[in-house]
DNA sequence: TGTACATCAGTGAACGCGCGTTCACTGATGTAC
DNA sequence: TGTACATCAGTGAACGCGCGTTCACTGATGTAC
């Protein structure tokens, strides 16, 4: 180990890396963090990680396989942000009034996400055919096992167990709700409703999830 | 003229070309209809025309000058297909419920044009720093003048003339429908819901779209 | 009406860029004897 | 416990790619006389 070495490039005293896939996923969320899906470029991952561009094909088969990878991590911190939100939950809330909070937590703990690691979220839901083939594999949960579509849901859920909203409205529930808060994430974290609505995000989201919770 | 030239690349009889910067902007936009805003390249631009790269420079500053004239046509566009649902409406409606049928005609609109003209209504949405900047300058109204953000809020000024909505609800009342819309559009053109809820996304629209009508 | 000329739309060639990916290699490590 | 060897993580050099953009140019057009 050198004195002078980083984090970020450490000058290595062995020829071997050790740990070189979990650092270049590592350098792959910061690049995601930064810019966004298209900033995850395998030669920059390889640089910060000090090492060789082609020593990633050791870890990850292509480009691809690391933005993947480093998807699923993006949808690993967002269930992690849902859950802080619903872990700030007051205990002495009757379950009808739980279930609300729960749910609004969810939201709020999403629109939070969106803003504060804009990068990341982006990244989350970039475009990609393979959305769904390829993320089952990867962990997307958070510390609690569920990942964000599955902490909406069970969220849902409680509302139906509480008596808040009739069993037959719950089909599909999820899919308007996720709806009305990722659009507005959307339209605030890269879209033309930035300048306008952007600073008021919290209000406008509170407003939102007022209008899901008397519309379900 | 060539007996077999096509519309894409005509072989020209002069030197000029007469009409090069509707010609590249047109090719712009079947780019963005194809591929999104990462397909609208200017060396293909130039080349469906049948002109040196370097043409284009005559007529837009930059690649991202293009991309933004494409970007308007793809919001006229979109406030088009709105203009069509609420152009389709029976006239014998009362004022509240021809009110109530006109933000869901919007609403229609703007689903059915993400679900057909999906790259183009990629680029529209498409992430940009500049987005409130250029797209004034540049012609974003469908044919009645009015553009996609403009068409909503009439129809939400309706809702309040005809007494459904009470005023006090009115300020900001298109943020929040707006978002519902476009989250819906965006989780299925090219998100998560895709394969789920793509093939029922007029049933799901129109429950969204039910729920914002109570929740407004 | 005919000619000289300024304008400027499109040409041709070239640039530097950073990217993903492939190739044959080297040398540190752990294991079998 | 010591040595031979297989493994395979990381190296170094190179590739082809298509892109946006710049340069000095050419030649069709419209206008002034």
């Amino acid at each position: 180990m050198n004195a002078i070495s980083t984090i970020a490039q450490r000058t290595r005293s062995t020829y071997r890396h050790g740990d070189l896939r979990r650092v270049l996923l590592e350098a792959g969320i910061e690049l995601a963090r930064q810019g966004g899906p298209d900033a995850v470029v395998l030669r920059e991952a390889t640089r910060r990680a000090g090492v060789a561009p082609n020593a990633a094909y050791r870890h990850f088969a292509s480009r691809q396989a690391l933005l993947q990878a480093v998807r699923a991590a993006a949808l690993s911190a967002l269930a992690q942000a849902m859950e802080n939100e619903l872990a700030a939950l007051p205990a002495t809330l009757s379950p009808a009034d739980l279930a609300r909070a729960s749910v609004r937590a969810v939201g709020t703990g999403y629109l939070r996400f969106a803003q504060r690691e804009t990068g990341l979220f982006r990244t989350a839901f970039a475009a990609s055919d393979k959305f769904l083939q390829v993320t089952p594999e990867l962990p997307t949960a958070g510390p609690g096992g569920l990942n964000p579509f599955e902490l909406l849901g069970a969220a849902l859920d409680k509302l139906v167990q509480a008596g808040v909203m009739p069993p037959e409205r719950r089909p599909g529930a999820e899919f308007l709700a996720w709806s009305a808060v990722h659009g507005l994430a959307m339209l605030v974290i890269d879209g033309p409703l930035a300048s306008t609505v952007g600073p008021h995000m919290q209000q406008v989201g509170q407003r939102l999830l007022d209008m899901v919770e008397k519309g379900l």
